[in-house]
DNA sequence: AAGAGCAAAATTGTATGCAATATATTTCAG
DNA sequence: CTGAAATATATTGCATACAATTTTGCTCTT
């Protein structure tokens, strides 16, 4: 009555989920992290039913693994799955990019003008994280402007688990990708030429894909680090 | 020690998304069906706990709706959400025929023709809800053979959800497709020709949907159905 | 002192009780 | 008899208590 009445019943597990979610994309937490419940029930005032609906929402957007009796880990992608990732997004995207052109408002242009605004102002910020965040954001927003909402909900899914990808086989620590690859996307967008769009988000995906070290280390390190994942 | 020491630890929540969505893919359960979680408690012998687990999983693969402090429902796809699905398909599982066909052994194609035998067996014994479900696994031995599990997990998902929209959408209740669509399928892929199945694929696709109708009812009966359908 | 075996602590899995919300039934005014 | 308000019933939302499992730390032997 006051301001707002308690949170609708499943609320507060959303909320947790988005929390986290951003955190992961902004890479505050790294892959390999563990969560304890007790720990999240704790931060969000929750008990563990709550929490454990929000985890279980985010293992089934892999970006949580539920380990048995062990607990919850963020995720972290194999190199085969790094690969898989970037292998949809190659197969969904530049078709949505596509139909996106065909049907970008002005409006649309415009958001995405100001959004790629505040990603290049993030990265000379030094905001990596929130750069990277805001770079997937872009992406879906693309997706959203071809109005398919069903393969809007996969690549979402699929820029989600990118973020782990990146974190976990980005070559260059600081250097984030400064490209202009998203402007030249929003020009072909805006002046609705279809095929361009399409070839231009192709070609920036194999440009991502191509920054990744995604080589077995096939020697003690690679053992290693999978050991101390665990 | 005995037998077969009790199930691992989420593993009886699974069971129950297995045998619920077989029970729907097999179009034993109708869109719009309630899923009281006592009732399902009973029969599973198991806690709410446990009931919940599933229907939040089987909710996130949009097979259940969950109504606030209402309950869950058997999904009721719209006319939308139908197009998107094939949509989706049609975007993802061309290429990955394409890829199966270059990839294919000669056991995987003994594994499909078994599967089509059976397929066509249920089908002339009646037993409609049988051969859709085989039809819907069908698919998904392509995405496996494509060996790109990612996509094929999407592919997974995007076919259960189709189950509910032919469900829905389906036109003669009776005639169920026995054209021999697959049969060809299986012809490109054993003579690893990759643009034919590809084709043929695409082709497969556009007639499944050309089989739904997903027109607008546009006057009382879509609001009575809908009505009753909450 | 190093390692295996064992006990203690911490953490997760599940059931269940209580509170909140929705649905069904009854009651009563018109 | 109709319709709405009020009560009763059923169902879901959530926290918590207890059981099962893993992990940690300790002891005792070699």
């Amino acid at each position: 009555m006051l301001k707002e009445l308690r949170k609708s019943p499943g609320g507060r597990a959303a909320r947790i989920v988005a929390e986290l979610t951003e955190a992961i994309h902004e890479h505050r937490m790294a892959p390999g992290m563990k969560l304890g419940e007790d720990e999240v029930c704790e931060i969000f005032g929750v008990g563990r039913t709550v929490t454990r609906q929000a985890f279980q929402m985010l293992a089934h957007e892999q970006l949580l693994t539920i380990e048995p009796n062990r607990g919850a880990f963020v995720a972290q992608p194999s190199i085969r799955e790094a690969r898989e990732v970037f292998e949809a997004r190659a197969l969904l995207e530049p078709r949505t990019a596509h139909s996106a052109a065909t049907r970008a408002t002005p409006e649309d242009i415009e958001t995405l003008r100001t959004h790629v605004t505040q990603e290049h102002a993030a990265l000379a910020a030094g905001q990596n994280g929130q750069a990277l965040k805001l770079s997937g954001k872009f992406h879906l927003e693309i997706a959203a402007i071809a109005d398919q909402g069903t393969i809007a909900e996969i690549i979402r899914q699929l820029v989600s688990r990118s973020s782990l990808v990146i974190a976990l086989y980005w070559r260059r620590r600081s250097a984030m990708c400064e490209s202009h690859a998203h402007d030249a996307l929003i020009d072909a967008l805006s002046a609705q030429d279809a095929p361009l769009a399409e070839e231009l988000m192709q070609g920036h995906l194999v440009d991502l894909l191509s920054l990744l070290d995604l080589h077995e280390p096939s020697d003690a390190p690679k053992s290693l680090h999978e050991a101390l994942g665990r």
